[in-house]
DNA sequence: GATGCAAAAGGGAGCGCTCCCACGGAAAAC
DNA sequence: GTTTTCCGTGGGAGCGCTCCCTTTTGCATC
């Protein structure tokens, strides 16, 4: 009474080939499939030859799933980040997708709209969910930190920007340290101090900068001005500037990124005050277009291409067990262009 | 003689809590549990609920790979893209991932360098190869076609931004209609013609606005001068700009992107050609700080994220089988700002 | 109280792969 | 020539889940 030989059923699907028709094309074992694919070297070249024959011949793709439920190993990395659309995220996403790919790992990613303990958590748990075998978290923002310190200890995971020591490796800018260079440069120039504009309060990236600001100015004893605020746009650079350029005090103007220093020359330009012979301005992050704004706009270099590879190497040495360094800076750079010159006496 | 009872051996692994012990922490049996989790419809409530406190209680997080080796289906898709660090991949991403999310997928993405046919398909298989249930393709090259011609046809795909009719789904927005738009705007001022600085050669984008542009001064019996080339960056823009910025003929430019057009200003600027005034300039795509150039720059604004979404919801369309709407367009907008004004009689 | 019937739950196979172990045969050692 | 060694290969179990099919259960009906 049996039905099955009708031989039309499930006709539709083409049912994909898998090892078994790779081995019996190959006239071998399942297992000598599976090591021409996984331990080459433990094969016979000429066996492993008509495997790989067989391979080609059949269009065989081994199933990932399979191999996945049994090494328990994804060869997927989930990346959690904040609005990939901005400029420094972005390139982080390439320079961890650019290493991995080296690696032989795809990259997942998360998109997250806040950064807070329960919005870490939940992302995570997406990835964790489709078994990535690491993550790094793109988290600059000071209202991470709960979130970071709390990720589950059995999955592998690097941050990149965050701040203080955490449980996990982190990987980032010296920040300090190129808001520094900037302010040095600034008062390098001759002016009296630097004012400085500085991005959104939780952001990480923004208080280390003035924090580096401050204490340049601190240590040379200069008038330390009230750091104004901006949401890293330009048009709150923009409206920062016009307030700057009212007072004719202001000759040296340090902005957190560069397209709030875009704003910012907008404003000046606009006030009628001349950059660099009135007032210099430096930014921060040498976006592409800086060279080319009017004037070329100086500004401090950071390489998040680098931090990307820089977080997808410490996640590597954590997948693999080994030691992971605990925390890597990058250094910036000072790029000087024709937005900042000497101070004009008068 | 056997040693297994050492207990010692594995005990570093904790091994996860799996289905079964769901099952008997409920007093149920693992069937149960399954149905609990893709089914709850079919289990009675008090049993339902017993199951869920068991999986909260454990933990229990079920087996991605195990699931989707009998399924068949990863709960992921992929994301072929060109460059992710350029603002519209960038936005195009963002949109699907957006969209991804909340239809409960996630997002692996790999970046290609180049397009050609081997690029696209060996970046296809990469991702076939962790079983993403269907690729989503933004290639705006010429020279993609040849590759997206020759996609897996068991592989659901759709693509964003290319040109011609293919055997795949296509969400684009109306290049030719924003240049069109673009180019009227600026005849419009009082402008003889319009010059215009397109993208670099393989660029579908480029040539598509090219075609637009052409076609309103074609239409208008214009003079229609040679096309600048660029290669999207503020460089090729400044450089370009030097070029029209000696012309005296020049009253009108139109830039295939903000970046390029983000070179034209300064160049003009340094050439003493004012802006409005002596040149008008549109650029295309409208990215944040195009409002806070110097003059705030008029362009067309090209919804990246609605394209990302669009290509999401085709998608999904392939992965259910339902019948793929095959090309969408999407309508871009003018802008106009601060840079471009009526003609000034010479 | 027996019977019928739908709804709920379970048994067991199997998805495609890797890994432990066993085994055969050729090379090396006796 | 025989035994030992070792390399290359194969058999078979099992990873954790879903799905087909069967069994059990609860409950209305006669």
């Amino acid at each position: 009474m049996t039905q099955q030989v009708s031989g039309q059923t499930f006709s539709e699907r083409p049912r994909a080939t898998v090892m078994e028709d790779v081995a019996a094309r190959a006239g071998v074992s399942a297992m000598t499939v599976s090591r021409v694919l996984n331990t080459p070297e433990k094969v016979r070249p000429d066996t492993r030859a008509r495997v790989l024959d067989a391979v080609r011949e059949l269009g065989y793709r081994p199933n990932f799933a399979a191999r996945s439920l049994v090494t328990g190993r994804s060869g997927a990395l989930g990346v959690v980040s904040f609005d990939t659309t901005l400029y420094g995220p972005a390139s982080t996403l390439h320079g961890i997708e650019q290493a991995a790919r080296t690696h032989d790992y795809l990259v997942t990613i998360v998109n997250v709209t806040t950064l807070n303990r329960r919005s870490i958590a939940e992302a995570v748990n997406r990835l964790r969910f489709q078994s990535v075998d690491g993550v790094i978290i793109v988290a600059p923002h000071e209202s991470a930190a709960d979130g970071l310190h709390h990720l589950p200890p059995d999955l592998p995971a690097v941050v990149v920007g965050a701040r203080e020591s955490l449980p996990v490796p982190v990987a980032a800018v010296d920040q300090a340290a190129g808001a520094v260079r900037a302010t040095r440069h600034l008062l390098s120039l001759g002016h009296d101090t630097v004012w400085h504009l500085s991005g959104p309060e939780d952001w990480i990236d923004a208080s280390t900068r003035v924090e580096g600001w401050r204490s340049v100015l601190s240590a040379e004893g200069r008038q330390i001005p009230d750091p104004l605020r901006g949401d890293w746009s330009a048009r709150s650079g923009f409206e920062a500037g016009r307030q700057l350029a009212r007072d004719p005090e202001v000759t040296a103007i340090f902005a957190a990124n560069d397209h709030m220093a875009t704003g910012v020359l907008r404003a000046l330009r606009e006030a009628g005050r001349r950059v660099p012979q009135d007032v210099s301005v430096v930014g921060f992050d040498d976006v592409p277009e800086a060279p080319y704004l009017w004037p070329p706009l100086s500004t401090v270099r950071q390489n998040f291409t680098e931090v990307g590879r820089l977080a997808f190497r410490l996640l590597l040495e954590r997948i693999d067990g080994r030691t992971a360094t605990p925390h890597r800076m990058i250094e910036p750079e000072l790029v000087v262009r024709e937005s900042t010159g000497a101070r004009q006496s008068g």
